[in-house]
DNA sequence: CTAGGTGCTAGACCGCGGTCTAGGTCAACG
DNA sequence: CGTTGACCTAGACCGCGGTCTAGCACCTAG
């Protein structure tokens, strides 16, 4: 209908996502307002879906699982009187991000440094030892 | 032989990964420096082997795949002379961190919208549209 | 009319990272 | 002595998230 309305090949294009993808998505129901379809059967999605769909991206690259997601679009689905839950869900997921966040800077810490020695045990000419010193004398046998 | 050895049990209650997953790790070439035996076969971790590991579980924790951490344990293992190599690879994972980071936070952001405008909205008892205000007007036709 | 391109469904297949089982060895305890 | 508990190996199994295939239906251009 709407001259912004797109085949699932160009919701592909711009999401990022295959078009197996997008049907596996559908599948599962991580949708939130049915996929219309034409006249032929084809997928009809509005920009509002696309919209959607990007969000989910965002989702799914921040670690949410299918499913959840899944029950997030249920609840958009039926509709107003459910927030409280959505909001719940989205706090959650907040959660889980800052938590990935943390840990994510914390091995950040650990690699910047791993680099940095490197560095300069490269600058140096191979003088120390490469990763920790590697206290494993096992060759101390020997006399 | 030192005091510090630990069995596969200890290690897996001070990395948090569990025994099988140790043994998996194992086989897959994780560990930079052999594992020991005791007399009757069993594992006998260093205090480094854990330290090792310790890292191998950030590494995991921020994306890095099992075969890239294997990579990794065997230039270790191999000793110097492949220090810009390690190097290399340190700082490809520095990238993907950064690059996990920055989307981890631009989703950070959308939820943060989402989870604000839902506090909003229920203060407010309910008015407006839940999600995106959802400009789906299918029940349009009536009328 | 035919060929190419895009779409459809159902269902098989895949890689990854674990997790668990069967069947056995070993050491310590009561 | 028998039992318990920690460990061993080899290999099966699992959930997740995709990805791909077969076989078919359309539509449009040449």
């Amino acid at each position: 209908m709407s001259d912004r309305d797109l085949s699932i090949g160009q919701v592909a294009q711009r999401t990022g996502l295959s078009v197996h993808t997008l049907r596996l998505y559908e599948r599962k129901g991580l949708l939130a307002g049915e996929v219309r379809r034409d006249g032929s059967g084809r997928r009809v999605y509005s920009a509002w879906d696309v919209e959607w769909l990007a969000n989910c991206v965002k989702f799914r690259a921040s670690g949410m699982p299918l499913t959840t997601i899944s029950r997030l679009a249920q609840l958009v689905r039926e509709g107003s009187g459910n927030e409280a839950e959505r909001l719940e869900l989205l706090r959650e997921h907040r959660r889980h991000i800052t938590e990935q966040l943390a840990q994510l800077s914390d091995c950040l810490d650990l690699v910047n440094g791993k680099v940095a020695s490197y560095e300069e045990h490269l600058a140096a000419g191979a003088t120390g030892d490469p990763w920790e010193p590697q206290p494993r004398p096992e060759a101390q046998a020997k006399r």
